[in-house]
DNA sequence: CTGAAAGCGCTTACAG
DNA sequence: CTGAAAGCGCTTACAG
């Protein structure tokens, strides 16, 4: 490459070099196939001969697609959500988009503050597994941002929703549970809204279809690994130990493994455990943990799906997404 | 908000409502302390009326300050780098900066595409965890961009490097098993230069101070609890077994522990088992583990102090930074 | 298939 | 403390 000393190579340089416009330089980038062959040629050649680089700030601007895309989570470590972002991070990479990552926290309002840090950045789309404030609904809807709510399907979603029915998930673990023939349930809910209803779902069926008692802990967000050792402690203090533990996440049902081994439990014979989200160590936990799978990559292609959609202006066929879920049996209840 | 129908506000539409010219609403956004009082009011008020987002996509362009910084990765799911990456997108976004994800997966020139894009996004740095290419590196020296290795040391960092001597690790935890009695240790090293430079470290310092026999396994990256199983049943073949395991990460010692108490050894007493980079399971696991912890909230400041110099012209006081690691002495060796 | 020109929404010397 | 104006580097009808 050569050099242009200082100043960075521009769309202009490359097309004084390749003998075009700028114009046909910008068709050549974005839509090669229109331009001729021995046109494109030159036009590959000046991109070489100045080492330009696109600036994709100024396309942004000129084009308003800024071929970014917003995912906005709680947490990073330990988190259940990983996988579908890893998966959703590599699509949207392989579709051309760059993601921006933003870290909510346990704080709701901080959900609203990077919502308007994307909106700024004008993304074509923003992934959330949050709910937002009516106030920041209005911001959304206003802009051409698409808002796509993961893992939960509210009943009016901003934008649209995928995700799966939560309650139906505790309903589904109650049969389980009640088919296997457990008799006192412990549930370790994290706080929250999707744990709650999952936490009803399950309480609903047990109540109709079992009819014994329910425990219950709560657990702080994000549900980790290290909040065993205190739920296992408060468990034992229990006038009656529970036979089987409904944890809110793989790893907090690690952890209660773990807590139940060293105190010389033997899983699932003495105490049963059940984890949710079948985060990669489920199945190489010894005993393999029983979870719901959420299928995190089908949730990540219904959402570059539906930025496609919404970038070529079609309408959603549904705007709510079941990509629903699946109970995995295996060792540890 | 008055919704001004279709057309999103910008700077002029704001102006126009508070009575001042874009330049002024401009300064007020910028640097508010530049404005009289009276006018910063009649801004407010104008930005409150047409519920004005600013367009950083225009503010970028023009001002040649992206305000975003990308972060690349190798992996998301039960990744050591999580809290350091936590860390600093919490820190990014306290100091006005959005964070651009990238995950590069195990292929090398996955970073240099990575690295490509966010140059397009004329981002004011990159954070990466691997290094790039020659070629990238000339692309990233004629960019404005700031490149920042971390969690290693280059000799030649491209741009600043913000690490620790991994050699130096390995050293120390052969000295550590040294004075612990250890006699038979067995390494299990991630594919990977970081590692294999412990690696190294330990077998000098162990065969300089000990003299015995180093057993090795390799594993794919990422290294992470799943891959315990068939590195703790090559180890039961092996003639002699080891006492202590040598692992590349705190989630594939979680899991050689968790092996090897459902084989009925005792931990660490029939087997210890050391870590690497005290994750947030490592002081919960039971044995507790014994690992590096490396301060990744530090390396999140030197960062940001770093991009903050850059974005001021500043010179760095030096190309590296060595954020050092302490040996966590726990349970589990 | 290609070019000239307007425009995207900001920032920032420059002048007052 | 504020305004007029040029410019950041692209894209995209429009015309040919």
């Amino acid at each position: 490459m050569n050099e242009l000393p200082g100043r960075t190579p521009t769309l202009e340089d490359v097309a004084a070099h390749a003998g075009v416009s700028a114009a046909t330089v910008s068709r050549y980038i974005n839509n090669p196939e229109v331009v001729a062959a021995a046109t494109a040629e030159r036009i590959r050649a000046g991109i070489a001969a100045t080492g330009y680089i696109p600036n994709l700030l100024a396309g942004g601007l000129a084009s308003s697609k800024s071929k970014m895309v917003a995912v906005l989570i709680p947490h990073l470590v330990d988190s259940m959500f990983n996988d579908t972002i890893e998966a959703m991070v590599s699509e949207l990479s392989a579709a051309g988009f760059n993601a921006m990552l933003g870290i909510t926290g346990v704080c709701a309002a901080r959900t609203d503050e990077l919502v308007r840090g994307a909106l700024s950045r004008r993304v074509d789309a923003i992934i959330s597994t949050g709910p937002i404030s009516g106030e920041t609904v209005d911001l959304v809807r206003r802009s051409a941002s698409l808002f796509i709510q993961v893992w939960e399907l509210p009943d009016d979603p901003p934008g649209i929703a995928i995700g799966f029915a939560h309650r139906d998930a505790g309903r589904d673990i109650a049969r389980f549970l009640i088919s296997r023939g457990y008799r006192r349930p412990h549930l370790v809910t994290a706080e929250g809204a999707r744990a709650a209803m999952r936490r009803d779902g399950f309480v609903e069926e047990w109540r109709a279809q079992a009819g014994g008692a329910v425990s219950e802990a709560l657990v702080s967000i994000p549900s980790r690994f290290g909040h065993a050792r205190r739920v296992f402690a408060d468990m034992r203090r229990m006038e009656e130990l529970p036979d089987v533990v409904v944890c809110g996440s793989d790893y907090l049902a690690q952890g209660l493994i773990i807590e139940a081994q060293a105190a010389g439990l033997r899983v699932p014979d003495n105490l049963a455990v059940i984890g949710f989200g079948n985060s990669s160590i489920a199945g190489d936990m010894r005993p393999t943990i029983t979870t719901i799978d959420i299928d995190g990559a089908r949730i990540a292609r219904e959402a570059i799906a539906a930025i496609r959609r919404h970038a070529a202006g079609e309408a959603h066929p549904n705007r709510s997404v079941d990509v629903g879920f699946r109970l995995i049996a295996r060792e540890s209840a």
